[in-house]
RNA sequence: GGGGACGUAGCUCAAUUGGUUAGUAGCGCUGCCCUGUCACGGCAGAGGUUGCGGGUUCGAGCCCCGUCGUCCCCGCCA
């Protein structure tokens, strides 16, 4: 029991929460100069009071906007009380600023509310941060007064606007005909792919759920089921370690339809993207996007997920390099490698030691060495040129049109490598001398991913996109003997260099599934254990069909023009996984772990 | 798992080469004054375990080791 002193007096408890004669009218976003003359009540926090004595200003503030209130010390006696962040009930006469005192820059900056009564809902300690855009705050605070920092209105916009994308994307899907069907977020683990996060069974013994990766194989248990249009606002879980842009638990647009092909999946999607950026942004952007092989976008722009904003490509000088007198590259073509360059025009500000620390980035990414040269009014400027011909000079400025102020850098290696290396080093460049073309909205689609790759850790071919990943109907017959041939039909939608969504037609025939799970070195034995369930529905007439699954949080953050996904997920986690402000995750009593049949190892 | 940056007042930051008792710092906070401000203004004031632990040194905010936390990157993320 607390004491007397710490005890709240009745006729104050009473006006905390006893019955309110002052109930809003208005928000603080609403007021303009056509209500003046008009009652009002506003509610909200005070976001700065401005006392001069006889006369105190201050701006109320709630989700809406900023109003600013006026308060008479001689008649309202709780003028000099309130202070930032109290929570406030103010009602009176709407009335327009005199002469030449209106605000321009703020919404109801025409007029002010004469306050006739006030009262104070609740006070508050100094915070720890003032509620305002003008300064950066550590994250790690932010995190810690979440609550606060959502108070901010730039962090409110944010989530509205992801409110309003959410809205937006159940409508189109609405009216397409697509229903929102929820899955379970107690379900089994499937080891393939990410980690899991687990949780123990209390009922049954020593056995865990998982919390699903993704909806994935419940969706095409749906399409089994004859769901043909089927979409969801998914919580999805992956323990793995985070990102700028990857949290732990984070939401999916999740899609999937029977009947389909691929140019479906696009077609819709194409349409949502359309929607999203014309009401989100007022953005037209043109549709059909294009679409890149995945080895179209490796070879001409070092990436999966290439920027298109960027107008420098990579391009193979295998052949000019052939017979050149620089061993180095002539070798490695002799060799069956490659020599790859990338062309980087407004290097004017570049020196030596900027194309060293190139060098370095490259051999970090898995290059044995970086080529440069840069055109300078002296000529070549490199420590590799001069050990070019002349002939090979002359076929370089000519295939890549090379113009003084321009610069050239070259990697030689196995051609995916090499490609990999200059794609890395483009994005860094691109950045470093503003060659990002922002005013763009860059939108493709990549397709034709190899269906396996082979995973050196557990020496066995893994699934690049999933174990459901349809192999390309052209590349069936190359299943059996040359898996790291076969393409997919998988593919990504990329909008300015970033993975937004990804998905795939689907394995929709039993003996092809078991097939794939064989290549994947995943018994029958160990396939009908872990997915059972498919492998039987996929008995039972499913149909052909395929899905994709968008990055709702990545997407929001892309359309807000949020620098961090944690800016537009209310509550989010840190990088090393854990909430500042309820401190999760967190022990457990023992009697809970007993319950639950587990015992932790420290 | 690995690499990098950072950690000083409530907040944002400063503090020369390791040198007195940490800085007239900005914002915020407290008190007083002020009837037209809007990042109000004026005067006065309070506020510090330099993340934590150890070491080197005559002397450490600064150097070294460890540790914790935040952020970024690689691995990882079907």
């Amino acid at each position: 029991m607390k004491g007397p002193s710490s005890m709240v007096p009745f006729d104050k408890l009473r006006a905390r929460h006893g019955p309110r004669s002052l109930k809003r009218t208005h928000t603080c976003g609403d007021l303009t100069a056509k209500h003046a003359g008009k009652k009002a009540v506003l509610t909200g926090w005070c976001d700065v009071r401005r006392d001069h004595g006889g006369l105190v200003f201050v701006d109320l503030r709630d989700r809406y906007g900023k109003t600013q209130v006026v308060l008479d010390p001689k008649k309202i006696r709780q003028a000099k009380e309130i202070r930032p962040e109290y929570v406030l009930a103010v009602s009176g006469a709407v009335r327009k600023r005199p002469k030449g005192m209106e605000n321009k820059k703020m919404a109801t900056g025409a007029v002010e509310l004469a306050v006739e009564e006030c009262a104070i809902l609740n006070r508050s300690p100094t915070p720890p941060f003032e509620i305002s855009e003008e300064k950066e705050v550590s994250e790690d605070l932010r995190l810690q007064y979440r609550f606060l920092d959502l108070r901010k209105p730039k962090m409110q916009k944010f989530l509205i606007l992801r409110h309003q994308t959410a809205q937006i994307v159940r409508n189109y899907f609405s009216q397409k005909g697509f229903l929102e069907i929820e899955t379970p977020m107690l379900t089994r683990s499937t080891p393939e792919g990410a980690r899991d996060y687990l949780v123990p069974s209390r009922v049954q013994a020593g056995k865990f759920f998982a919390l699903p990766q993704s909806p994935q194989l419940f969706k095409q248990l749906l399409m089994v089921a004859g769901f043909d249009k089927y979409f969801q606002l998914v919580k999805c879980f992956r323990d793995e370690d985070l990102r700028a842009d990857r949290q732990p638990e984070f939401t999916q647009i999740d899609v999937e339809a029977s009947f389909v092909e691929r140019e479906d999946i696009f077609a819709l999607v194409e349409g949502l993207m359309a929607v999203l950026l014309k009401e989100v942004l007022g953005v037209k952007i043109k549709t059909p996007f294009d679409r890149l092989s995945y080895v179209e976008a490796l070879w001409n722009y070092g990436s999966d997920k290439p920027d298109r904003r960027i107008v420098w490509k990579i391009v193979d000088v295998s052949e000019i390099f052939q017979k050149s007198p620089f061993k180095i590259f002539s070798q490695a073509v002799a060799g069956g490698k490659s020599v790859q360059t990338l062309k980087v025009t407004g290097t004017g500000v570049l020196v030596r030691k900027d194309f060293e620390a190139l060098e370095a980035l490259a051999v970090r990414s898995g290059a044995r060495g970086l080529g440069w040269a840069k055109l300078t009014k002296e000529g070549w400027m490199s420590p590799i040129a001069k050990n070019f011909s002349e002939a090979d000079k002359s076929a370089l400025v000519k295939e890549l049109q090379l113009k003084e102020g321009d610069a050239v850098l070259f990697v030689a290696d196995e051609k995916n490598l090499a490609c990999a290396v200059l794609g890395t080093l483009r994005l860094e460049l691109a950045e470093k001398l503003k060659a990002i073309d922002t005013a763009r909205n860059d939108f493709c689609w990549v397709t034709d991913f190899p269906l396996f790759e082979w995973s050196a850790l557990e020496k066995r071919y893994v699934s690049v996109h999933h174990p459901f990943t349809s192999p390309h109907p052209d590349d069936l017959s190359l299943l059996a003997g040359e898996p790291q041939k076969v393409r997919s039909q998988g593919y990504d939608l990329v909008w300015n260099g970033s993975e937004i969504g990804g998905g795939s037609i689907r394995i929709h025939d039993r003996a092809l599934q078991q097939q794939v799970f064989e290549i994947l070195n995943i018994s029958s034995a160990d396939a009908e254990r872990r997915f059972g369930f498919l492998l039987k529905a996929l008995e039972y007439g499913a149909p052909p069909h395929g899905g994709i699954a968008l990055g709702f949080d990545r997407l929001v953050m892309l359309l807000s023009g949020a620098d961090s996904i944690r800016d537009v997920i209310a509550f989010p986690k840190t990088a090393s996984a854990t909430c500042l402000m309820t401190e999760a995750p967190a022990e457990v009593d023992a009697r809970q772990l007993k319950e639950l049949h587990i015992q932790t190892t420290r």
